[in-house]
DNA sequence: TAAGTAATTGACGTTAACGTAATCTATGAC
DNA sequence: GTCATAGATTACGTTAACGTCAATTACTTA
């Protein structure tokens, strides 16, 4: 059973909630990123739609494009019973582990660096501080 | 005393180098990224401009902007008898250090998903292999 | 039922980060 | 000298990711 959160937004409540603005949601839509149900014409998001613009967000913050995260989103929707789509799905997963492997060591040799130019400048500042004293 | 590494680049081949074109790295210039001397009007690189521009290049992949990393580039050229500008300087390394801390954490956490999927995908595909035995 | 509020669609504008000519200059090879 | 090459400088084109109207449509509330 699929828990039932009921709860359904509007493209402006969403876009409120997730600090972005409707415009670009719908942008996201005609790109294929999310496809959320109408009533008539209005656009109606569940939890889960919710949850997918969170990823989307998230894979911004990571510096990918929509392109890209639309790929990755299309990760989650593979027929697991058609074995060559999970081969390619397989390959897929592993091409940007790697991606993510390179980004995460970039992530950390700069982390490094900043930690260290911390350090000269706090030093640099205590240093003055003890002529003052 | 500095280590004097002679060595020193056309555009074209500092490019080849790095694996861009010349006119990115002439456009990162213009940005103000990096300011190599000229031999008339012919620009040359030295060992130093090569290592900023591949802080630009890691910037990139990190997905930050020029505009960004030109900020990054200039915590390098604070002159550090500047009291006021060391504090500004701090303040500058100690907020991207937290961004990166976020971003080191969505990095993490996709990671962490698709290493699952991996495992799905992989034990999907054995599940069908064992059928066929 | 009139009026205000919210949503949709369409079209054009904008910024970033280059790509792609086109034109011009300097220089080494022959 | 001239011819080919490499580099410089405009200048215009392009793609991504929206922003910003403008014109409709739909809903609700007095």
């Amino acid at each position: 059973m699929k828990s039932n959160s009921a709860e359904l937004y509007s493209v402006t409540e969403l876009a409120e909630q997730l600090g972005i603005t409707p415009r670009a949601i719908r942008f996201y839509e005609t790109k294929g990123l999310i496809k959320p149900q109408r009533a008539g014409t209005t656009r109606v998001y569940t939890h889960r739609d919710r949850a997918r613009l969170q990823l989307i967000l998230r894979g911004k913050r990571l510096g990918f494009t929509l392109a890209n995260i639309k790929e990755y989103l299309d990760l989650y929707d593979v027929d697991p019973s058609q074995e060559t789509q999970v081969q390619m799905l397989l390959k897929g997963i592993t091409r940007r582990i790697g991606e993510l492997e390179q980004q995460r060591e970039d992530l950390e040799t700069t982390l490094i660096e900043l930690e260290e130019m911390r350090q000269q400048c706090v030093a640099n500042i205590n240093g003055k501080d003890k002529n003052k004293r």
